[in-house]
DNA sequence: CTGGATCCTGACACCTATGTGATGGTCGGG
DNA sequence: CCCGACCATCACATAGGTGTCAGGATCCAG
């Protein structure tokens, strides 16, 4: 499919796709005009792709990710180099971090919703 | 105290805590000289907006947010006018659903790491 | 051929938190 | 007085993902 058909489907802008292929997320094949082809599965790539960038993760990161986890299809290189672990490692504790933090934040703002909605002591 | 002591006890740089100001997540007093003087009870603001701010929110959203749960201890002023519960809900939204992306991307992400480690089928 | 939709590349703009440097005021100790 | 540490403001830089526009090319329909 072409660019156009993926952006409606993922709901990721053209533009975005374009800057995903730049940074190796995507490797469209291409007609020979020019146009891109994505396959079918890039539309749960790009699904992925967006998840990874929701996580705070940012396009190199996932570039290294992508190649261990996209094998839906094909299952040849699902195993990742183990020095690659070691740059997984940190990004696991940061994200475990986020976490932390975001469910400390949840609980405060609970907390004040809470309060808000009514201020007896329920709590 | 002034903002370098801060500084110290929070392990935010000098320039961060201008900036907090300058988006009134912080409003020190000033010295006749100029000098901001904050106060003690800044040192956990300051802790709860590296929080908020490891958790993805924004200076805005932050800004919106601290005037209600910054009574950790004192707790008079917990309870917001419920308009602002309005503008709160939208970030427990946003909150929820980054703690589901970055809980996805950790199972993803541990998968790899486990691929990596021992590709026997221990999983 | 014409018009419109879609695609291409390239480039600049933006936002946001933070770094960094310039330039100068304030204060305390020697 | 003078130096060093600290503070002030202003301003520019950075990074990363995205918006947006410019200037063309392609393709299909009429």
């Amino acid at each position: 499919m072409r660019i156009g058909e993926l952006a409606r489907l993922t709901g990721v802008s053209v533009r975005s796709l374009r800057y995903y292929e730049e940074q190796s997320l995507l490797r469209p094949e291409r007609h020979p005009n020019g146009y891109r082809s994505f396959s079918e599965s890039d539309v749960e790539r790009v699904a992925q792709i967006q998840l990874l960038f929701a996580s705070g993760l940012n396009s190199r990161c996932i570039a290294d990710l992508l190649p261990c986890m996209c094998g839906s299809g094909t299952d040849e290189f699902t195993t990742p180099a183990p020095y690659l672990v070691d740059g997984l490692l940190p990004v696991r504790e940061r994200i475990v971090a986020q976490i932390t933090a975001l469910t400390a934040s949840l609980q405060t703002l609970d907390r004040v919703i809470a309060a808000a909605r009514g201020p007896s002591p329920q709590g």
